[in-house]
DNA sequence: AATCCGGGGTG
DNA sequence: CACCCAGGATT
C-alpha cells in the first residue's frame, strides 16, 4: 500500500538527518544497547543519559556487571526507579556470562530468555544491535502508528500490540531494521508527542490518517490506570547517642517485594485519620510502641517533616519524627529476645545499621528516603 | 487478563 | 496542580 511505503521512506530519510547523538548510539555495542533499553523502560532519554554514563563507567562489560556486588548495582541505579530492572539486569548478565561466554546472544530465543527482557526489549536488542527485522513496539511506536494508520483500538490490549507488531514487520525496509525502529521511537519522542504533536514538522504528515481526520489529539485510545491507593506511614529518624553519636538508624527492606533489598528509615503503616494525617501525639505513641516491639531503643521527640512518595499503585504519605536513641534496659532485653528467638522458619533477620552522611555512599535508598536523609544531614549540626 | 513494580516531565 | 509517560514479572 502506498501509505505504508510513504511512511517507511520518509521516516528513514528524516531520521538520517535528525537522529540524536546519544551515548549508546556512539558504538554498536549490544551490551550498551541492552542497558540503555532497560533504563529507557518507563523513563525519558534525558533522565537516562547521566545514569547510563555512570553505569557503563562503573560496569564497562557484561562480566563486570555479572561479578559486581548487588548493592553496588542498586546504588548505581539509585534514583532511577523500578529497581527490579536493576536486579533483573544483573541476573541476566550472569546468564550471559555463564551461558554465552559474556557475549550478548543474537538469537531470539536466547535474548527473550534473559531476565527483564520481554517482547519489546527483545525486539529492540535484536533490531538495534543486530539489525534483525524484529518489531520493537513501545508506547512511542503505538502512539505513532495509531495516529498514522488511525488505529482506534485500546493500546492496552494485547491484541492491539500484536497487530502493531505485525504492522511494523511489514514496514521495516530491507536491511534497515536498526535505523527504522529507532526512527519510529525518535519520531514519537520528538515530533509525534502525546500532547500537541508537532504535525507541521512531521515527515509523514501528508498521509497521516489521524491528521486528515483531525483526530491526532484523540489518539491513541488507552484505558486509564486506576489511581494509586493512599497509605499513611510514620517514619522514625533515630539520632544515635554515645557511640552512635552523629549517626542515624537505617534498615534493609525484605528480600522480595516492593523496593526489595533497598535501604530505608524504619517506618510503619498507620490507619488513616479523617484528614489522612494522624495528629502528632497519637502518631508518636504508635511509633514509640512499634520501635520498642522492633527492639529499637529509641523514643520519638518531635515531628520533623512530611513527605510523599508515589508508586504506580500506592501513594505513601509519610510523617517523619525525629527520635532519640535511648538505653532502655527493657528494649535491650527485647532486642536480645528477638535476635535469639527463632520461629523455626528460615526468616531473614532485618538488618539495621547506624550511618553518617558519608556512609550513605554505600547504601541504595529510594528517592524519598534519600531526600529526607540528605536534608537532615544538611541541617543537623551535631 | 489483572496486578505489582518508581520517578520525572508537561501544561 | 492534574495529568502524562508504560514494559516486564507474576499470578
Amino acid at each position: 500500500m502506498e501509505q505504508k511505503r510513504h511512511f517507511s521512506i520518509n521516516l528513514l530519510e528524516w531520521y538520517d538527518k535528525h537522529k540524536r547523538d546519544l551515548p549508546w548510539r556512539r558504538h554498536r555495542n549490544p551490551y550498551y544497547i541492552w542497558v540503555s533499553e532497560i533504563m529507557l523502560q518507563q523513563t525519558r532519554v534525558d533522565t537516562v543519559i547521566p545514569f547510563f554514563n555512570r553505569f557503563i563507567e562503573r560496569f564497562p562489560t557484561v562480566e563486570d556487571l555479572a561479578d559486581a556486588p548487588e548493592q553496588d548495582v542498586l546504588k548505581c541505579w539509585e534514583g532511577l526507579g523500578y529497581y527490579s530492572r536493576a536486579r533483573n539486569l544483573q541476573a541476566a548478565a550472569k546468564q550471559v556470562k555463564e551461558l554465552h561466554g559474556g557475549i550478548v546472544p543474537d538469537d531470539k530465543a536466547s535474548v527473550f530468555a534473559l531476565k527483564g527482557v520481554g517482547p519489546y526489549t527483545a525486539g529492540a536488542i535484536l533490531s538495534i544491535a543486530f539489525n534483525k527485522p524484529e518489531p520493537a513496539v513501545d508506547g512511542n511506536v503505538m502512539r505513532v502508528l495509531s495516529r498514522y494508520f488511525l488505529i482506534e483500538e485500546d493500546i492496552m490490549k494485547g491484541s492491539t500490540r500484536a497487530f502493531m507488531e505485525s504492522l511494523v514487520v511489514e514496514l521495516i525496509p530491507d536491511g534497515r531494521a536498526s535505523d527504522f525502529n529507532q526512527a519510529l521511537m525518535e519520531l514519537g519522542a520528538l515530533v509525534c508527542t502525546p500532547k500537541s504533536p508537532h504535525c507541521l514538522t512531521c515527515p509523514v504528515m501528508e498521509h497521516c490518517s489521524a491528521r486528515q481526520e483531525g483526530k491526532e489529539e484523540q489518539l491513541p485510545i488507552k484505558t486509564k490506570a486506576k489511581p494509586p491507593r493512599p497509605e499513611y506511614r510514620v517514619v522514625a529518624l533515630v539520632e544515635g547517642r554515645g557511640e552512635h553519636s552523629g549517626r542515624v538508624l537505617i534498615r534493609q527492606r525484605p528480600q522480595e517485594g516492593l523496593l526489595a533489598r533497598m535501604w530505608e528509615l524504619p517506618h510503619l503503616q498507620t490507619p488513616a485519620a479523617r484528614s489522612g494525617r494522624l495528629p502528632d501525639e497519637p502518631a508518636m505513641d504508635i511509633l514509640a510502641g512499634a520501635l520498642l516491639e522492633e527492639g529499637i531503643a529509641a523514643r520519638p521527640i518531635a515531628h520533623l517533616t512530611d513527605a510523599e512518595h508515589t508508586f504506580s499503585h500506592i501513594h505513601w504519605n509519610l510523617q517523619v519524627y525525629r527520635c532519640r536513641e535511648e538505653d532502655l534496659p527493657q528494649a535491650a532485653e527485647l532486642k536480645a529476645m528477638y535476635a535469639a528467638g527463632d520461629s523455626g522458619e528460615p526468616s531473614v533477620q532485618t538488618e539495621y545499621r547506624w550511618i553518617d552522611e558519608q556512609d550513605m555512599q554505600h547504601y541504595a535508598f529510594p528517592n524519598v528516603f534519600l531526600k529526607i536523609l540528605q536534608n537532615y544531614f544538611k541541617h543537623s549540626s551535631y
